[in-house]
RNA sequence: GCGGGGGUUGCCGAGUCAGGAAAAGGCGCAAGGCUUAAGACCUUGUCCCGUAGGGGUCCGAGGGUUCAAAUCCCUCCCCCCGCACCA
């Protein structure tokens, strides 16, 4: 095979299509298709992800053009947020870590690198970077709309949104819990922890039990995850040690010495006041603030200090350590040592929750477990199935008073709030596991960020809308419909602020920047102001707030020094592209970026410019590898064309897998596919010759046939994003027949090869395009893509070439055995054509089964008859012309076989008995 | 734990929704052809048994429904992803 250089055809074409300006769609009287991909963010080269995204995004990009829509493919670049500040800071310190990555798996170059020390640095080179890779990979991207998100522009953009957002009552004021290192005074990002990466953060419930001392009430916060148990208290626990008194927003509170200091970094005023033993308290009473009952303070070594206030409240009937720990101290000279002795006789569990067991739950378990003392690590498990059950099968009995009927499992939320109302309640946040380590070393802990800026996702009304919006869109997959619809419901309120970081501030409250996923969520609109500003139409001082409400809300009139008929061309803009038709993203964005895309179009824009469909994709991986962008391993787009070329690369990652199912790229199969392009291209050159419509041959109408099936096929799988089994049947299934139809013989191979071009230039858009003007003038890539054409489906040809198939296999299955010289054919008995005729009378498969069953032969040999008949329905069984297929074709079956073949009646009876219709009887001697 | 996805031949993966020849297609491997040779290319084979186109096994495990189950129903086991304020 001669050695084709598919860079220099790449090339060729890309240098074209820009020249000609293919790809740059302006408003038209065709339907519009507008197609967005999330803009990639450059703390680094696209790698083999961003490829994969990309490309199948082009590849319905190309699709929906040929199609005859007029398409919108545009891209930008996401710079703003914190990362590429930090790889700024890493670079300036020359970290080896950092050199060695972007080295060695982005392929910057070690003294360009080192050049790279400023954010405006990095966002230079990477843009540059990313704009040739995907230029030179091909997608049909109009770049006359591409931006940055620090441009000037965007920034008046994004304070438009805000404000809107702000206007509807979407951005509200709030605190929440953040990871805090209080050495570096920062919150700490999973990357930045030595340990308790997993840790979360969870509330504890505050339930403030308190005594009096010298008539002022001393609050006792018992910190629990069941609030519900607060019905069912006995006794309050504390650790034989020193406590903190302190004054917290103005309450008198007696908290574990880790609490208090916890307590610092909460939006409470705290200030420490004294400290009390402990043992001091042992034997007193406190007040359950719920029940108003009198409860005794009593000693437990397993009250953890640093586990949220280190004062836990006992419930002995539902929490089995509370249960153990009571009888223990019975038993205990502790006891004894604090005069304990009548309090504990008088402790009687008391049952809230029924799970459907009879007796005090705590106790069933302990005892079923044989579990000794408080030290047994069997209570660990006891207390997690007790848990575990009572949360998932619980009902509140009528102690619980007006929570009486409620399932547990439904109570938290509720309670939590109601306690606070009262003011008998509040929240202590608490890492899951512990200890949670910052990076230099220091203990993180739980701290309440105040006065904070939230979009407001858990909003009812806005959550509903989306809920309902949701359901008219279409999801690709379409599982995925589910998977988001219980995103959106769990989606909380989001920190849209932040202190650092690349961005836009917030227009309102200028310490504050727009945090970088709140910045991205309606860009989709931008692309079409972009265009404008880019020829240096519009300017930033042109983008006041009523203009923008005009030109994408239509609403008010324009104040701008902007011209009025530049105004009016940009609003036709956005009527003819909005809304989004598809976002087709990868699957990592599903919990965030695809939601607030959804939220924050469904807040700003009428309801015909909400989005129509998101289609989702998974990961790539490296020889079965994990990628990773700081670590390694990474393989940048550039690099994989540059080895592979474009058209190799696109088709590797387009075939690699379907949908959200990860894709693995391995060389090795990349290169193999390399010699297949090669054939195509080969095959094609040698056979596009002028094609005869006239005079077909059977086999000619079999190729045309399964050409038809064949686009079929691809429009199907396009159509829904399959661009694996797109492809697998364009180019792979159709490159096995077109071997069939060649060694059968066949001349005429530019019936097909037109449109064989054009059904895959989505794909390998290059190659196709260099083929393509062999014989045209015009760009293959805009031309009308193949249509499934029934009329040129030959079901008899097709019939008639399984035929063939069937019996040279079957002729070779028997020389296996057979050391013959000839073989000898002799077609079915008549009667057995008894069973067609069944069949094609009753039509469907279902019926004709019914009804040749009733038959006791075929009933015999059901499994055989059973395929036969379908098969038979499924390929619009035709009475073939057995013995005329076998006449005409008896060279090419010798050919195949080795033997010499012969339609004779001296095939012996036996053998004659089990011939078919379509399955002759064979004798070789 | 909650939610979503998945378990098919040496590997990757179709087939499951609408039960009816399991294994399309790709990779790998093997044989033959072509070639000075290698590569590429073409052909064939690749669960087991079989000196006549056949038979058997089989779709994570176990039950069930049916003339017929990878597919429908029940029970169980295992794997992957997300659970956030980070792009």
């Amino acid at each position: 095979m001669v050695e084709i250089d598919f860079r220099e055809i790449e090339k060729k074409w890309q240098s074209l299509w820009e020249k000609e300006r293919i790809f740059q769609p302006e408003p038209s009287e065709k339907p519009k298709f507008f197609i967005t991909i999330p803009y990639p963010y450059l703390n680094g080269n696209l790698h083999a992800g961003h490829t994969r995204t990309f490309t199948i995004g082009d590849a319905v990009a190309r699709f929906k053009r040929m199609r005859g829509y007029n398409v919108l493919f545009p891209m930008g670049f996401h710079v703003t947020g914190t990362p590429i500040i930090g790889l700024a800071e890493l670079i300036q310190r020359r970290d080896p870590k950092t050199v060695e990555v972007y080295s060695k798996f982005h392929d910057v170059p070690e003294d360009v690198l080192l050049t790279l020390d400023t954010p405006e640095k990095i966002v230079e080179y990477f843009s540059k970077e990313a704009l040739e890779a995907m230029r030179g990979i091909g997608y049909s991207i109009d770049w006359r709309r591409v931006f940055t998100t620090t441009d000037e522009t965007y920034q008046k953009f994004i304070e438009w949104q805000f404000y809107r957002l702000k206007k509807l009552g979407y951005v509200v004021k709030g605190s929440h819990p953040v990871r805090y290192c209080p050495h570096d005074r920062n919150p700490v990002e999973d990357h930045d922890l030595l340990h308790g990466e997993n840790a979360t953060v969870i509330d504890y419930t505050v339930i403030k039990f308190y005594y009096e001392e010298e008539g002022e009430k001393i609050i006792l916060p018992c910190a629990t995850l069941r609030p519900e148990t607060v019905f069912g208290v006995t006794n309050i626990w504390l650790k034989p040690t020193k406590y903190v008194l302190a004054r917290v927003n103005g309450e008198k509170w007696l908290v574990s010495r880790e609490a208090y200091e916890k307590l610092t970094y909460t939006d409470k005023e705290v200030e420490e006041i004294g400290e009390i033993n402990a043992e001091e308290l042992f034997g007193r009473f406190a007040v359950n603030p719920v029940t108003q009952t009198k409860i005794p303070i009593l000693p437990a070594e397993f009250v953890d200090t640093d586990n949220a206030t280190g004062i836990v409240m006992s419930v002995p009937a539902h929490a089995p350590y509370d249960y153990v720990a009571i009888e223990d101290l019975k038993k205990s000279e502790l006891a004894e040592k604090y005069g304990l002795k009548e309090i504990l006789e008088k402790i009687q569990p008391i049952v809230l929750i029924s799970a459907g067991e009879s007796g005090i739950p705590a106790k069933n378990i302990v005892e079923e477990m044989d579990i000794k003392d408080q030290n047994d690590p069997a209570l660990e498990r006891a207390t997690k199935l007790l848990y575990k059950k009572e949360f998932h099968k619980g009902v509140l009995l009528d102690v619980t008073g007006e929570y009486s009927g409620m399932q547990v499992s439904q109570i938290k939320d509720r309670l939590q709030r109601d306690l606070i109302e009262k003011g008998i309640g509040d929240i202590f946040y608490e890492f899951s596991e512990r200890p949670v380590v910052c990076r230099c070393g220091t203990k993180c802990v739980v701290k309440l960020v105040k006065d904070q800026w939230f979009l407001n996702y858990s909003n009812p009304e806005w959550k509903g809308k989306v809920l309902e919006h949701l359901e008219r869109m279409q999801i690709i997959p379409d599982y995925y419909k589910e998977e988001f619809r219980n995103k959106i419901e769990w989606l909380k309120d989001k920190a849209c602020a932040r202190r650092k970081g690349l961005g836009t501030r917030i227009p309102w409250d200028k310490e504050w920047l727009i945090e970088s996923l709140s910045d991205s969520t309606i860009y989709m609109a931008y692309y079409i102001l972009a265009k404008y500003i880019n020829e240096g139409k519009l300017k930033a001082e042109h983008m006041t707030e009523s203009f923008l409400s005009y030109v994408l809300l239509g609403e008010g009139e324009p104040e701008t020094s902007l011209d009025r008929e530049t105004v009016e061309r940009i609003r036709r803009d956005f009527l003819y592209w909005y809304p989004v038709d598809l976002r087709s993203s990868g699957k990592d964005l599903v919990a965030n970026h695809l939601l607030f895309f959804l939220f924050h179009h469904i807040a700003i824009f009428n309801q015909e410019f909400w989005p129509r469909a998101i289609a989702v994709n998974g990961y790539v991986s490296l020889e079965g590898e994990k990628m990773s962008k700081s670590k390694g391993p990474l393989l940048t787009m550039k690099r994989a064309v540059k080895e592979n070329g474009a058209d190799v690369t696109r088709l590797y990652i387009l075939y690699a897998a379907e949908y959200d199912s990860d894709a693995d790229w391995r060389r090795k199969d990349v290169e193999s596919l390399a010699t297949h392009l090669k054939r195509f291209y080969e095959l094609v050159r040698e056979n596009y010759e002028s094609k005869d419509w006239e005079n077909l041959s059977m086999l000619d109408r079999w190729l045309v046939s399964r050409f038809q099936k064949v686009v079929k096929e691809t429009n199907e799988a396009m159509e829904s994003l399959q661009t694996r089994r797109a492809v697998n049947s364009a180019f792979f299934e159709m490159m096995a027949d077109v071997r069939w139809y060649l060694r059968r013989g066949g001349k005429n191979l530019s019936l097909i090869i037109d449109d064989w071009l054009k059904l895959l230039s989505p794909f390998i858009p290059h190659v196709c395009e260099e083929l393509w003007h062999l014989r045209h003038e015009s760009f293959v890539s805009l031309e009308k893509y193949p249509e499934y054409d029934e009329s040129r489906v030959d079901e008899e040809a097709e019939a008639a070439e399984e035929y063939l198939k069937d019996l040279i296999s079957d002729i070779k299955e028997i020389l296996k055995f057979v050391d013959a010289k000839k073989v000898y054919v002799s077609l079915a008995e008549p009667w057995k054509l008894e069973v067609l005729n069944l069949a094609v009378k009753a039509g469907d498969f279902k019926s004709a089964m019914k009804e040749i069953m009733k038959d006791e032969r075929f009933r015999k040999m059901g499994k055989e008859v059973s395929n036969f008949v379908k098969k038979a329905l499924k390929d619009g069984f035709k009475l073939l012309d057995e013995e005329r297929i076998i006449r005409e074709n008896i060279e090419f079956i010798s050919k195949e076989t080795g033997v010499k073949l012969e339609l004779s009646d001296e095939v012996p009876e036996e053998k004659r008995k089990l011939a078919m219709p379509g399955k002759p009887a064979l004798y070789a001697v």
